[in-house]
DNA sequence: AACATGACGTTGC
DNA sequence: CGCAACGCCATGT
């Protein structure tokens, strides 16, 4: 459709349920490949101030579960209030565990009995 | 079409 | 743990 690679991301980001976080990567991967995750980040770069409040960009981490925004410190302090807003905590190290936080995706494979 | 840039990721030193 | 190099994909000039 006429939706840029950054439209897809924004809305894919909007489907992460607070208290959970998502890797670029991730993202990436959901979008169609993990190497998307430059392009991922990109596209949250060019995100505005009104697009902001409906996209938590905040929910979405690095990899290694460091917080991005090495360019723009401002926005790194911020990214961490929200998210500790929402209940997700980080190590003493600085990092987030993903596997605790970590976002399953948009249809997750909660399917514990199967069918 | 080519080159340069960037909220990334992984590996090597 | 910090820094550098390479790979990766989308976008802007």
């Amino acid at each position: 459709v006429s939706d840029t690679f950054a439209q897809a991301v924004y809305a894919l980001v909007r489907l992460i349920p607070p208290g959970q976080v998502a890797t670029y990567s991730q993202v990436g991967t959901y979008l169609g490949s993990p190497g998307l995750a430059r392009a991922v980040g990109n596209a949250l770069r060019d995100l505005g101030p009104t697009l902001a409040r409906d996209v938590p960009w905040h929910r979405v981490i690095k990899a290694n579960g460091t917080l991005a925004a090495r360019g723009d410190l401002r926005r790194m302090p911020l990214q961490a209030r929200l998210l500790r807003q929402e209940g997700v905590t980080a190590d003493p190290d600085g990092r987030i565990p993903l596997a605790l936080f970590g976002w399953t995706g948009p249809r997750p494979v909660s399917r514990p009995s199967g069918r």
